[in-house]
Formats: structure tokens, sequence, C-alpha cells
DNA sequence: TCATTAAATTGTT
DNA sequence: AACAATTTAATGA
């Protein structure tokens, strides 16, 4: 099924088009933004393939500029918790980089996905010298709190459209994945991986989604109509 | 550019 | 889990 790091080893400095694609190098003054790119790196990671796993050593923080990554972790009773889905745009790691603290999480490639890494280093300087970076970093940090608390709601309702609906909304937010846009590229199936249900069922939720007027479901994605919706979801099953 | 074919994704049982 | 239907992507004239 999958390998270990494989974007450790391929790797090359990003185009200017995958530069585009990152949110945070506009809001860095012209010399921060040039010591910034020079120190990136981009990587393929395959479906499946691990982009960091619990317990490695921090070298990088990592975004993702094309594709679509899970955020895990494994609890004390062995079962796996998704705390998020990372679509492009979507940076993380900085809690663990910051204090330069092992990875709490496994981060896994849903398919083919393009990932960004900053060295470690670089990370620190951008924190010591940019001020545009420090906010975007204490925003980031305010929003996947509010995720992770999510998460955990998400994780004990039993009402799998509303979890459909949920996870959809996190995965939607605008303020830590800028890059989404308002169409989501996701497939049922990924979606299913994501949520932690079968497609089948995905479908279905989905279709209730779509009567609801919340999204409007396309090939290979859905469009997102009314986000607050989603948000506030609540369950419509028969007793 | 168009037509044909393969591959991916969705809808249903 | 399996199948058919639909959409997209790839290929070559």
């Amino acid at each position: 099924m999958s390998t270990d790091l494989t974007l450790h080893q391929r790797r090359r400095p990003p185009t200017t088009d995958e530069l585009r694609g990152i949110p945070w190098l506009r809001l860095l003054q012209p010399e921060e933004r040039a010591r910034a790119a020079a120190a990136l790196l981009v990587g393929e990671a395959a479906p499946g393939d691990y982009v960091c796993r619990i317990g490695k050593p921090v070298t990088y923080w990592f975004g993702v500029v094309e594709g679509l990554l899970k955020m895990s972790a494994d609890n004390a009773q062995g079962l796996t918790m998704t705390f998020a889905g990372l679509p492009p745009g979507g940076w993380f790691g900085e809690g663990t980089a910051l204090k330069r603290e092992p990875y709490r999480y496994n981060i896994q490639a849903l398919r083919k996905s393009v990932v960004a890494g900053l060295p470690i280093d670089s990370f620190h300087w951008l924190l010591d010298h940019s001020i545009g970076f420090n906010r975007f970093v204490m925003n980031q940090l305010n929003e996947r709190l509010g995720q992770f608390i999510a998460a955990r709601e998400i994780d004990r309702m039993n009402s799998p459209d509303v979890r459909v609906a949920r996870s959809l909304a996190a995965l939607f937010n605008p303020a830590l994945y800028p890059g989404v846009g308002e169409i989501l590229r996701i497939t049922q199936q990924e979606l299913a991986y994501l949520v932690g249900l079968s497609r089948q069922r995905v479908n279905e939720a989905l279709a209730v989604l779509e009567a609801q007027q919340a999204i409007r479901i396309e090939y290979g994605g859905l469009r997102v109509l009314n986000l607050s919706a989603l948000r506030s979801s609540v369950s419509l099953d028969k007793h």
C-alpha cells in the first residue's frame, strides 16, 4: 500500500506557478519572500504515502500545493481518529515546528499530491524577522484549535449525514484553506476515507445535502452553495 | 479540431 | 462488494 517519506527523496525547487499557490508568501516583505522562496522545496506524494509520522523529528513545515492529505492520530484504544483533511493552500505542523518537538500526528496522502516544505531553520528565521509571517502562523494556530475541537465533536456524532456535512465545512474553511475557492475537488471515495464511512453512505449523504441546497455535486468534486448550512447541519433522522 | 478509446468517478442494487 | 452509466482524459488522424 504505501512506503515512507518519499517526499524526502525526489525534491526540487518550486515552480513560479507553485509559489503563487502558497498563501503566506504574499504577506512577506520582498527580501523575506526571496529568502523563503529560495529555501522552499517541493516533492510528490503518491496515494498512501506518509508525509510525516508520529514521533519523527520535525524537519520541515509542510503545505499542500496540489492534491489532498489526511491528518490523523491513533488513540489509546488503537483506533484511528482523523482530525482534518488538508486541501491545496493548507499548511500544517507549525505547532510542533515552533517547539521543535516530534510530530504528534500522521499526515498521509489520499491521492497523488504535491507537497511543499519549508526547512525548520527558515521557519524560525521568518518567525524572528517577519511580522506578516507571525500573523499568518498565529491565525493558523487559532483556526486549527477550533478545527481540532470540531473534529472531536464530529467523531462522536453518529449521524452520517451530519458527519459528512461538518467535515465538508471544515475542509472548506476559507481561513485555513484559501486555495480551495468555491469548488472543492474531492471524490466521494476520498471523502469516505476522510470521514470513515463507506463510499455509498457518503454518496447518500451528499445527495441529502444537495437536496437541502447546501452543495451541488459535480464530477470529481462539489460546489459549496451554503457553508453555514453545512456548519449548522443537524440530524434529521427518524427515531 | 474531432472521433475513438481508456480510465476514473458516480449512481444503484 | 459488484455492476452499469456517466464524465473526463488521452490518443491519433
